[in-house]
DNA sequence: CCGTCGTTTTGCGCTAGCGCAAACAGGCGG
DNA sequence: CCGCCTGTTTGCGCTAGCGCAAAACGACGG
């Protein structure tokens, strides 16, 4: 079914150390499937049955409470996994996964991981790995959330969304997909409104540039600098 | 040097699916060592020269920001592994972990992981499954961090302690290892002032019972009920 | 038994950021 | 072109929890 040259993936973290033909043979297992703007991917709470390869596109992975409060828990970028449930052993998908851009991925079936990862060991090292660095990110993250003011935090939200997501264009830099003043709230851990009073006021400082579901860093660097400064003065 | 029973730590996650023999070969690359309370057992930002497993004791893993604050990344408990740096592909360990009790490892070298994995796949296998799992508490905090009030925030902690390293006691659950109101403040992201007047509110309901780096558990069902709760009425 | 040091408790004032509410704006479908 | 819907802006008041400070406490070594 998917027609995917290898050529396309080979170069990608996930494959390293994958030799050309036994991609061929990774890739023969995956079908691919194309998922409008705004369409979920899968939900949280729902089987487990596939694990996924973003091709083009973006996808936002949301975790919600019980009450019904979401976070976002990462964007995932092209060339990234995700939906990897399988592969930490739970039998459900703990976050929920929508396309936030028209996207193209490639999906596997979860019962498909065991037979890859034991013909194809480097498959589970190089998961493990990138496992790992999320893992490194979240408590990252955690750490910010623990000891750094909301201002900080979103400046460092944006500068990491510019790095991963970034498009460069006359103005400065602009983040790659649609994204709401809520999506950075609930990245950050604050509230929309306080993300919207923070964009308006480095909008008028010439920080940023931003409209409906859109951000152009304009002064990356002095978002730098404003997101390093601990907890002290105030406005220019 | 180290002549460790392999029936002690046959049973661990780590080594499902390892035969006895090979597991065998494993702990003959392993060296254990013994750190009292208080010593530090690696260094955030150190070479990672080594990792692992914990026997007896309990380990704590904090990071610490450049300005000096820190934040409690989780408590080992035993039969964990811990300072997993290479395996995610880390050349540094990314925080410090100190033995908060008279505590007992294994410690094989990082250059041996490698060869491990390649020869027991297994191994890789059950580490990702075990970052999984980190990784998906990790997200859980993230959410309590964003959704929840420090009340429940540090209910949901004590909860987790006691459930990971409870000791049952005749008055209740007492969490196995010295903890102060500052550790607890640093798993929540909060400060240590308000810690103590949530267990002094706590203490005079019979909630809980505390004393110096010490926290027994009284009714931990009513905690579960007040860890639950959304953001309503206050004091019984 | 006493002194010391790390931990805990508690009071008090302050403020970052939330929560609510209402107005506004931009893009899309009809 | 109009109306609607979703996202954004902004004002206003409030409070959870922080930050500072000081005192009390308790364990341990000498």
């Amino acid at each position: 079914m998917a027609k995917v040259d290898t050529s396309l993936v080979a170069h990608l973290p996930l494959f390293g150390g994958v030799k050309p033909d036994d991609l061929e043979e990774i890739l023969r297992e995956a079908r691919s499937a194309r998922y409008p703007r705004n369409t979920a991917i899968f939900e949280q709470g729902a089987d487990a049955t596939s694990f996924f390869l973003l091709l083009h596109g973006h996808v936002r992975a949301a975790k919600t409470t019980p009450t019904g409060e979401q976070i976002v828990v990462r964007y995932v970028a092209p060339g990234e996994t995700f939906g990897l449930a399988m592969a930490i052993g739970a039998a459900h998908y703990p976050a929920t996964a929508l396309a936030v851009d028209d996207s193209v991925v490639l999906i596997w079936p979860t019962a498909a991981w065991p037979r890859l990862v034991e013909r194809f060991p480097a498959l589970a090292a190089n998961t493990l790995q990138t496992i790992g660095t999320r893992l490194q990110e979240s408590h990252t993250r955690i750490l910010e959330m623990s000891t750094q003011q909301v201002e900080q935090r979103v400046a460092h939200a944006l500068l990491r969304l510019a790095k991963q997501s970034g498009r460069k264009v006359d103005r400065g830099i602009e983040i790659d997909f649609p994204i709401s003043r809520q999506d950075i709230a609930q990245m950050t851990g604050t509230t929309l409104h306080t993300v919207s009073r923070l964009l308006s006021a480095w909008e008028a400082q010439g920080l940023v540039e931003s409209g409906r579901q859109r951000i152009i860093l304009r002064e990356p660097h002095r978002l730098v600098v404003l997101a390093e400064r601990s907890a002290d003065s105030g406005a220019t």
